[in-house]
DNA sequence: TATCTTTCCGGGAACGTTACCGGGAAGGTT
DNA sequence: AACCTTCCCGGTAACGTTCCCGGAAAGATA
């Protein structure tokens, strides 16, 4: 149960721990042969040095912290997959926590994960309330946000562009002759905000002045299908759906399919992220590219080199939109 | 950039350092004045706590290590849902790696676990060899196998019957007619292997002898529309094709319709794990149900257990597969 | 008043590791 | 022979926290 220590590798090779120390981490002002003696005994006692102890005399981790809604979704499971494939290479470990949309979860996680004194944290923000940020401030750990933008902008942040995304999608669907386009969006997150407003504007601009009830967010814990069943049922029709993203996209085609609507027939639908699995469904899902992967990529360099040089230099990316035209519009 | 620590808050409110650390951790033996005192200084200076010293005194870092191949297949994303959703009830964070089907970088990753002292280890392994499986048993951590069985079978592990698997999609492809059936298989781990059994062994039982070169293993750094790609070229001319997973089911479809190949008209194509988008693809997917969340959510149940009680009782978990047919065979 | 509880608090050791500093032994130079 | 390097090595403090123990002050009992 309990692992060997230093001092039990010290012993055995009849040296001090500080020589044992210096023999394990290469220094030099060892000889070869006591370096040997302690290499082997460490080799026989399945020695493995406590990070924690390391953690605690260095002030470093090498563990960063990420932050997202849920794993679940592919998009997130995309951006974390591009993360670790930066930081794996310079050996930093990476801590895991999900939101799952919820703001005190958001803020608890963020708590915890400066408890275990990570040295920087990537989060995707759920608050449009930036408390989750301003804490990140006040404890001036180093950290990215990625996916979804933050009301505060002076924030470093890796997010395509979301007022485009919204403007694209109403743009896209005009074209298409819809005019009663309905949005399901996300909720309280600022990039829900910002593309609620490229949508709505973009549709404002072309004459069609849809009522707030054309916007419906997917509250905590709700599911996207019992939104778009209330509104389906209340007689709005429809005929598209603007989507926050594939993910919602994808179950309101399955509420659509089992209530027999024909998609894009009877109702188009569309939504943002491009995941690949989108081009093999039926229909094929019309979405907007975001540069999902290299969203992770670029928020794990720009950390990188927040923890590494500690200059103020803060750095935002603002990845461009583009429409991918499927078969479900 | 430093934190403020115990010392700051016991300063601030003029008393010690061991009467601060009782204040804040709710501990008898302080007055109710000094106790509110702390408190405050505590808020005031926003002191968060070092989860690395409480480590190292308490022996236990509420962590827990998991290890899948990579969390851009939706089936580790649910098994990692899974594991979270126990596992945050009790307060436990999770560090995350991925082994990418690397014996080495599963190696290395379990290695970065025990350094980093977590409390346990979850794992699905990659390798036949059960060296990461090994290791882990020297040292001695509470651990837990998910969704790919050991070769060493007394192992704990949360598991669908593998053998049953390859049984199942023999007897249901064998039921529609197909006598050319190719086995696009996992490399290396031992589930792949009794999966391939139970595959292999139910078409003789059927009278068809298939020539091993029916069976294709995708290996590390190689994707499966190179390995369908350069079957087809060499004209095999399956009938039908088995997946290991829905992931790889839903690439080989990717191949399969960029070549023009009907499905399943020309060729059937089935996976296992059962995604829920399968039902949405084009055609909609056989597959084979194996209680993906239940995986991790079983396993982590498993984890706790062997935690907090440290009796030797062993537990392992065999789900029974159920088959989903739909559009594509 | 003397003794005994009770209440509250502080000192110190320990968790495992690393860097700094000082010192002994061996060998080379004047 | 005296001194100076060079090469190795060990002791110690420090990282931030918790628990154990001892002790002071105040109140209760004789």
């Amino acid at each position: 149960m309990t692992h060997s220590k230093l001092r039990d590798v010290a012993e055995r090779s009849g040296v001090s721990i500080s020589t044992a120390s210096r023999a394990l981490n290469n220094r030099a002002d060892v000889s070869p042969a006591t370096r040997a003696r302690v290499l082997r005994a460490a080799e026989e006692l399945g020695y493995v040095p406590s990070s924690l102890a390391k953690g605690l005399w260095s002030g470093s981790t090498k563990t960063v912290g990420v932050v997202v809604t849920t794993i679940s979704n592919p998009f997130y499971a995309n951006v974390v997959t591009g993360i670790e494939s930066v930081l794996d290479r310079e050996a930093y470990n990476i801590v895991l926590n999900s939101s799952h949309e919820d703001p005190m979860r958001e803020l608890r996680a963020v708590r915890l994960l400066l408890e275990q004194r990570v040295d920087g944290i990537i989060l995707a923000p759920v608050a449009s309330e930036p408390t989750a940020v301003e804490y990140l401030e006040k404890n001036k750990v180093p950290y990215v946000l990625v996916g979804r933008r933050a009301r505060n902008v002076e924030v470093d942040h890796v997010v395509c562009d979301d007022y485009s995304i919204g403007a694209l999608a109403a743009e896209h669907l005009i074209k298409r002759g819809h005019k009663r386009i309905l949005f399901i969006n996300s909720s309280q997150n600022y990039s829900a905000q910002l593309r609620q407003e490229g949508f709505c504007q973009t549709l404002l601009e072309a004459g069609i002045d849809q009522g707030p009830e054309w916007v419906r967010p997917v509250r905590i814990g709700q599911r996207v299908e019992e939104v778009l069943g209330a509104v389906l049922d209340e007689g709005l029709n429809p005929t598209a759906i603007f989507c926050f993203c594939d993910q919602m996209a994808i179950d309101a085609m399955r509420e659509l399919k089992r209530r027999g609507v024909r998609i894009p027939d009877d109702i188009a639908v569309m939504g943002v992220d491009n995941l690949s699995v989108g081009e093999m469904l039926d229909p094929p899902l019309t979405t907007i590219d975001v540069q999902n992967s290299q969203m992770g990529i670029g928020s794990a360099q720009i950390l990188l080199r927040k923890m590494q040089q500690h200059d103020g230099y803060s750095e935002q990316i603002n990845l461009v939109p583009r429409l991918v035209e499927r078969a479900s519009t």
